[in-house]
DNA sequence: CACTTTACTCTATCTGTCAAAGTATTTTTG
DNA sequence: CAAAAATACTTTGACAGATAGAGTAAAGTG
């Protein structure tokens, strides 16, 4: 299991870019990250809510809510235009932070 | 620029990596990173003593006082066989990292 | 000899993560 | 159908790591 200091810092564009798929709501991103991780990374409740309350205050989602079908009641995330743009940035900001951590940490 | 929010979680890798080729002071490892990163990082000095700390506490290096030859009194730092041991681990720790975070961020 | 560079230290503050506990509804199961 | 499990979200308080900022001190430079 990853620890999430090692994410930390891409988690925003993570989420960003689950949400720029489709709408979706909390607790639907977090059994979706520990699927497509294939288990190995399990984002927890509470970082979850906060990084949604980030992303809100800074307008790069927005929120309403859903139906009460299964459970309790879902508050959906969409992601904003300024969103998107901050999802671009972060996925070259991932590149580069591939690119200058292998310059120290080499692959062998 | 990188943030170091993007590095977290891989600082202490870097600083052993480091400290795995040889013997150095904190002033050299903080002008190296500069360098190597070509530019693209720069480990703030207080940031840079307190991964000390924490690495010394935990005895994955160890220190002894250097000469007085180019200004202030070096203090250099050697990589312990348990240092060594925590790197490799830390090497593994990143590739797992590359490789969940692009399943996300597609590199496209 | 004033200024810059080298070199390290300390403290206070901020941000992000998260354990823990709670609320409420729906679905499953014996 | 009642109990248990799963769904779904919220709040609070604590902690770790990063860092601005300020300070100390010695050596090199013009």
């Amino acid at each position: 299991m990853i620890s999430s200091d090692l994410i930390r810092g891409h988690l925003d564009a993570i989420i960003l870019k689950l949400l720029s798929e489709k709408d979706r709501y909390g607790y639907e991103i977090s059994k979706e990250i520990f699927a497509r991780s294939q288990e190995q990374f399990q984002i927890k409740e509470a970082t979850l809510y906060a990084v949604f309350q980030r992303l809100e205050k800074k307008e790069l989602i927005e929120s309403y809510s859903g139906n009460v079908s299964h459970g309790g009641k879902r508050r959906y995330y969409r992601i904003t235009k300024l969103g998107r743009a901050y999802l671009l940035q972060g996925i070259e900001e991932w590149k580069l932070t591939k690119r200058v951590i292998d310059i120290f940490i080499a692959e062998a």
